[in-house]
This record gives C-alpha cells, structure tokens and sequence, in this order.
DNA sequence: AATTCCAGAGAACAGTTGTTAACTGGATGA
DNA sequence: TCATCCAGTTAACAACTGTTCTCTGGAATT
C-alpha cells in the first residue's frame, strides 16, 4: 500500500498542484488553446522548462484539469438522484447539488463549459467521456425506478441525458449569477427548478 | 437608397468577406482567444495591416462572425415554430431545420458552440444576445397557441428556453455526427426527436 | 484633367513563444 | 558515507506576435 510520500515526492505534487492552480486562474479569461506554457510556469513562479516535469504539453495539463474538475462529482450525482425522495424532492436535491458546486468550484464549472466544445481535441474528448458517465449512472438509476416500468432502454438514456444536459446549462446559468445581485441566484435557482420540472411531467406521461 | 456599390467598394466587401472566410476555417481547430491576426491575413493573401482597414481587432472580428452565424436564423426559426400543423409536425420540421442547417454551415456552427462560453467577452455577449432573441421569438410564438392558456409569462418563457437550449444541444449533437456514417445522424435525430417530445409532452400536462 | 481619397504594401519595433541542452544541489537508497 | 536520482535552473535558439509609420497606385470626386 501507498504510504505516506518522501519530502521528495511531496514537494512535487506540490508544484504539480499549484500548476493546475495557476492554469485555473488564468483560464478565468481566455480558452485552453490560447494558454501559453510561459504564462503558466510565470504563475507559478517557476522556470519555463520546470513545466515538462510535470505535464507534456498544455492539453495534457488540460486533460488533468478535466479530472479535477469532474472527477469526484460521480458519488455526489449517484446519491442525488437516488431513489429516495418524491420526485419533487429529487428536483430540489439536484438543483440545490448544482448551486453548490458552482459556488463552490466556480473557476472548475468555467472550465469545463468552455472546453467542452473548445478547440483542443483530447480536453473535449475527456469532458465528452466524463459527461457519458454521467448520463449512464443516471440512466442506471432511472431504470431502477418504478415509473421506468415499460420503458425502452434507449429511451431511459435519451431521458438520463435530457437530465445531465439540464444541469449543465442550469449550471452555466448560476456561474452568470454568480457575480450578481443574490436575488438573481434565485431566480435561476427557481427557472432551474421548474424546467426540470417540466421535464419529470413529460416522463410521468411517456407511455400514455 | 443604396444602389450598386462602386468598385472601389465592391472590392472592399469582397476582401472583408475574405477575412470573415478564412477565419471561419482557422476556428475549425482551435478557439478565437488563440487565433493571430498575422495567421489570417497570412491565409487570406494580405499583409497583416491590411486587417485594420477592416476590424479593429480579433474580438471585432469574431462579433462580425455572430451575426453572420445567427442573423439570417431569425425568419426561419420564426417559420418553424409557427402555430401550423400538429405538436408532432412541428417537432419533425424544428429537427429537420436544425439537421440542414448544420449540414449547410458546419463551421458557422462549430463556431457558434465554441465561442457561446469562449473566452472572448464581446464575443460571448453577442452569442448571448442572439439567443435571447431567439428566446424571446419563441416565447412570442408560443404565448399565440392556444396551449398557452392559463400560462404565467414567466413559464412561457422558461418553455422557450428550454426548447431554444434544446436545440443547440441537438446542432452539436449533429455537428459530432457529421463526419461519420449516415446512420449516425440518423440517430441524433430520432433523439432530438424524442426529447422534444417528451418536453411537449411536459408542456401539455403542465397545468393538471 | 487635376485633385483627393483610401485599400493595401512594406519595413521595422520590441516582446513573446515552445523547445533544446547542459547544469546544480538536495533528497534518496545502498 | 558515497553514488544515484531527479525537480528545478540557466542560457540560448529561431520563429512568431500586434502595432506603428510611411508609402503607393488606382478609383472617386471635382
């Protein structure tokens, strides 16, 4: 098993992290494929060539970024949409999972909507895949639900995928909120809510 | 009224378009916040100052690309979601506007999804706009359906939104399927298809 | 026919970029 | 204790960037 590191590796994760950091912060206003390696290590506060300790080039880092950003929302998204709850209470659940991660990792939600259909290939490949296992875990979720009786498998994905959509646009929409008046926030907040709304309604009358 | 442009003119707008061109085709791969103006210049056969006789700046450049994107959707989305027909008939001629548009301007397209939350402000604020007119055209049009009766403004517009954001989300879908088989496609289309029904769906038990 | 206009060219500017190679010095393991 | 490792440094490279000022030659105006 993995013990506690050496000072030596210590310290690199160290370095490794604050560019991750550096890169985040600079990305605030301007895209991935506009992000020089210089301006990077600058940041930091290190030598140009430091950066090829750590990354291969500027998509590899936006790769790990990827990573940062999206990894650890899995468990978060499974237990929101879980079956427990009425479905009103599920929407609520999810809408109010989402604002908190925006305010939260406001620079991370930045990041991955404007990769996500930026122009460097292998980021918008490892979003395109992060965002696939999202649509899957809740499709998996929804085929347990009792409302899902009768329904075909492909459309348990196109409804799993209208869901994981919506919360990426409702999340968009909260990064704008997010420098604004707080009344703002609630006004997404409750948009957010009743389009997902919508949506449960649609479901519940599928098969009619 | 403004008759036939002299030649001196004429030659003007035919360079300007030039720019417009060849800009368009350098954003295939990567995203405005990184593209030079010496690489457009470059590509369309000027010397790089000859770009200021045109736009002011790469931003300036990148409006002037929104409107030629978006500004001619206007009438046509107008025209599709008009009252006649059926929800159903509808819905096929909203999936089918989207198909042959991306087929007809893939890079106005690939353009218009990567720089909605790019990192160019001026940019992002004119996608922005446009949208919100579409948004709004739509809205319109729905308040004159009959369905629409008993429906708050506000829930009016949430609809229009949730079908305008609909259909981004299928034009990229489509964008992806482009350079692939054409089964592929066909297959977005029936997906795009179904949620759009199942919004409708949604829409017409909104009220119960 | 003479004058004004202006799209585009040309040259030069100070800064910036990614990548290479050879190095230093402290942590690591024998 | 001594040899090895390796994160980070230093220096240098050719290539590129946006912007300026000055100039040119044909179209437009008088």
């Amino acid at each position: 098993m993995s013990h506690t590191l050496g000072a030596r590796q210590a310290q690199k994760q160290k370095t490794r992290q604050a560019f991750l950091d550096a890169a985040l912060a600079l990305l605030e206003e301007q895209s991935l494929s506009s992000l020089g390696l210089r301006e990077v290590t600058r940041a930091v506060g290190v030598a140009p060539t430091a950066f090829y300790r750590h990354f291969r080039s500027i998509p590899d880092l936006g790769v790990a970024l990827v990573d940062e950003a999206l990894g650890s929302l899995h468990p978060m998204v499974r237990e929101t949409v879980s079956t427990t709850g009425d479905s009103e209470e599920r929407i609520s659940r999810a809408v109010e999972l989402i604002a908190h991660y925006v305010a939260a990792h406001p620079s991370h939600v930045r990041f991955i909507a404007r990769e996500r259909h930026g122009g460097v290939q292998p980021v918008r490949e490892a979003i395109g895949g992060q965002l696939a296992r999202f649509a899957d875990e809740v499709r998996v979720t929804l085929a347990q639900d009792p409302g899902a009786a009768g329904w075909s498998d492909d459309d348990v994905l196109m409804l799993a995928r209208l869901y994981v959509d919506q919360m990426l646009i409702s999340a968009s929409l909260f990064l704008e909120a997010l420098e604004r008046p707080a009344d703002e926030r609630d006004r997404v907040a409750r948009l957010a809510t009743r389009q997902l709304r919508l949506i449960t309604i649609g479901r519940d009358h599928w098969l009619d």
